[in-house]
DNA sequence: CAGCGCCCCTGCCCGC
DNA sequence: TGCGGGCAGGGGCGCT
């Protein structure tokens, strides 16, 4: 579910809500996400402060007086701000109670999201020290997409997707980025030309400064901390599209399989 | 290291 | 209406 756009999405919307916020109470209901929920952090926790709600790549850092709780919501993940008496549902597997009867609820379905917890620095946690760069910071730009593609064999879709080379970039907007940037995502990374580094990261800002605006893509689930959709999906051009016509050129939208994940491109604008 | 598959898990949609 | 197959927005890990 949330690429980059629904994560700083759900961080903004949840950060004025818990920041200097205390809590009471932290509840596991279920521990098995991808990695085992840490026992004893409601020991841990209760009765601290919130410091700061910050992402990195798409990772959910709540920083308390004590330490960060590293949370990141796989593919079926999504924070809620709600009252503590709002009824549980099915997948509600973890949340955080807060002073004043508010609570932060993970409800995760398919469990591939992870709530971590870290007394050190996040950034120098074990998942997040080898991150390559923030797409939107100016260290992210065509030099370094350039000389960092030199001589890879993989593909230029696989390669954006790859987080030691960039984060944040997931199936949904790097097919959207490579028609932006009219690169086909067969092209291989090591062939793109200075021009095209130029264009795709543009592209790749361009996007997903777009779609958090739009606050995040809804296809099925995503829902922001208030419960509501992201708006993006309308903003579409070829993911989810196979065998309508592009809106460009109005030939079929070709879908493939790169890396076991679906790619959407036109045949006629990319190459 | 780079480049691959695999796999964790539930839900939903489609075709029969 | 029921059921099996395929697919889904992520990403770490282990192998070659």
């Amino acid at each position: 579910m949330p690429e980059l756009p629904e994560v700083e999405t759900t961080c903004r919307g949840i950060a004025p809500h818990i920041k200097n916020n205390t809590i009471t109470s932290i509840i596991v209901r279920n521990r098995k996400l991808r990695w085992p929920i840490p026992a004893g952090l409601n020991t841990k926790l209760k009765n601290k402060k919130i410091i700061s709600v910050t992402r990195r790549a798409k990772y959910l850092l709540i920083k308390t007086e004590v330490g960060t709780l590293i949370i990141h919501l796989g593919m079926s993940g999504s924070l809620r701000i709600l009252p503590t008496t709002e009824a549980v549902e099915k997948h509600d597997h973890f949340e955080i109670q807060f002073k004043d009867g508010i609570c932060l609820r993970l409800r995760d379905p398919r469990r591939f999201g992870s709530v971590l917890w870290t007394k050190d620095n996040p950034l120098k946690h074990k998942l997040l020290i080898n991150l390559g760069p923030e797409p939107l910071d100016k260290e992210f730009n065509a030099e370094l997409l350039f000389e960092k593609s030199r001589k890879r064999k993989t593909t230029i879709k696989q390669f954006i997707m790859d987080a030691k080379i960039v984060v944040g970039v997931g199936n949904i907007y790097a097919s959207e980025a490579l028609f932006l940037s009219s690169i086909h995502p067969k092209r291989l990374a090591g062939k793109l030309s200075k021009a095209q580094s130029l264009s795709l990261t543009k592209a790749i800002k361009k996007i997903l400064k777009q779609a958090i605006k739009q606050g995040g893509t809804t296809l099925k689930d995503f829902t922001s901390s208030d419960g509501k959709p992201g708006y993006f999906s309308q903003k579409l051009k070829v993911y989810n599209r196979a065998d309508e016509s592009c809106l460009t050129c109005k030939k079929p939208i070709k879908q493939i399989t790169l890396g076991q994940r679906s790619t959407f491109y036109c045949s006629s604008c990319q190459k």
